[in-house]
DNA sequence: CTCGCAACCTACCGACTATTCGGTAATCGT
DNA sequence: ACGATTACCGAATAGTCGGTAGGTTGCGAG
């Protein structure tokens, strides 16, 4: 059936990733298709054979980046629930990744702007990660969070800190200590209840 | 000495603002000179009569807006020092001037991609935010915060927590309560100390 | 009333953009 | 060996980009 079995799966991937590299140091709207393709050897053109637009281009890179974060999240979970040093642990293994925290940080905020081809892919993905993390949040404190807070407003709080954190420290990564920052609030999180004056 | 005084300056601003309300809508990268020229009714050469690059616009733009956003947060503030509830009103202000947010959270975040022009902007606005921000807090709530925390931890947290909420909210406005949610991030700085088990 | 300059304009440049069309060469199953 | 399919590439389309050169117009100062 297949000539070179896998081969064009092989050859969309290479192209997947370099296209990453390139959004990431020059967001979506600043990258052209042939900026990519140089860096994979090939025309323009050639990457059109296997993608059939920037945008479906962008589409396939965003979703194989997802898959792979969802591997880095869910492996060391391995027969365990995901906890929130789990996720601490994805914060220090971005800490190590600055160009693919550079790509979603770009990315996410360009896509904000009217007729993006990213806006629906991250909207919806907000929107099940925030429900997701609640429940993480819930099944280890409990509905109790200090000072009166639900798990439904500690998860876009978490994501929050996240991104906010991500874009200081793409600027300055020598001010910012990115993963302590991020355990710092965990342990707000995870303080006992307050006394009453 | 000037023909029609001010006229000048006035026209300067007239194309700040269009400026602002294009890098909005498009971002820095996707925003061209003729768009913004277009809507205060001048060519493209005209808008570069007063401003000799688009770098340099970006510039203008970003250190008006920077001196707006400072009488917003100074105002209220009159007579007394500038409170962390200060801070909140601000963001319940930000929360009626969707396109200011979105310009900002665009631009930012397009600035940590290599040799782009608002790079050191935003570099040494974020630097001197989070030193005033420390003092700000500590001010407020003195040394001793919930879970150990310091000010200059807490006020890089801060930033961060305003940043990312600020990208959902532009992404859900209608699931995201921005204000709300910052004010509960303050109440967790806010929380008394904690018990020891 | 004239000089000079500010405020524009038209015309243009070279480079780059995404996408389409029409090929060619290699390789596959048969 | 042969038709079909795949994997490309060259060239062209129809723009857009930021920026420059060289003008014209009209007002203000002298």
């Amino acid at each position: 059936m297949v000539r070179r079995r896998g081969a064009r799966e092989n050859r969309r991937e290479e192209i997947l990733l370099a296209a990453l590299d390139v959004f990431a140091e020059r967001g979506y709207t600043g990258a052209s298709i042939a900026s990519i393709a140089e860096r994979v050897g090939l025309s323009q053109q050639g990457v059109l054979h296997y993608f059939p637009s920037k945008d479906r281009l962008l589409a396939e890179v965003l979703r194989l980046r997802d898959e792979r974060n969802l591997d880095v999240l869910v492996l060391p979970g391995e027969g365990g629930a995901i906890t929130l040093e789990t996720v601490a642990g994805l914060v220090e293994y971005n800490a190590q990744r600055r160009g693919i925290v550079q790509s979603f940080t770009v990315l996410s905020a360009e896509s904000v702007l009217e007729d993006h081809p990213a806006r629906d892919f991250f909207k919806e993905r907000y929107g099940t990660s925030r429900a997701w993390m609640a429940e993480v949040i819930r099944a280890e404190l409990g509905d109790e969070l200090p000072a009166g807070l639900t798990p439904e407003q500690a998860a876009p709080l978490m994501f929050a800190v996240m991104d906010g954190l991500q874009l200081q420290w793409l600027l300055a990564p020598d001010d910012i200590d990115m993963p302590g920052l991020f355990r710092a609030f965990l342990s707000l999180l995870r303080a006992r209840r307050s006394v009453s004056e």
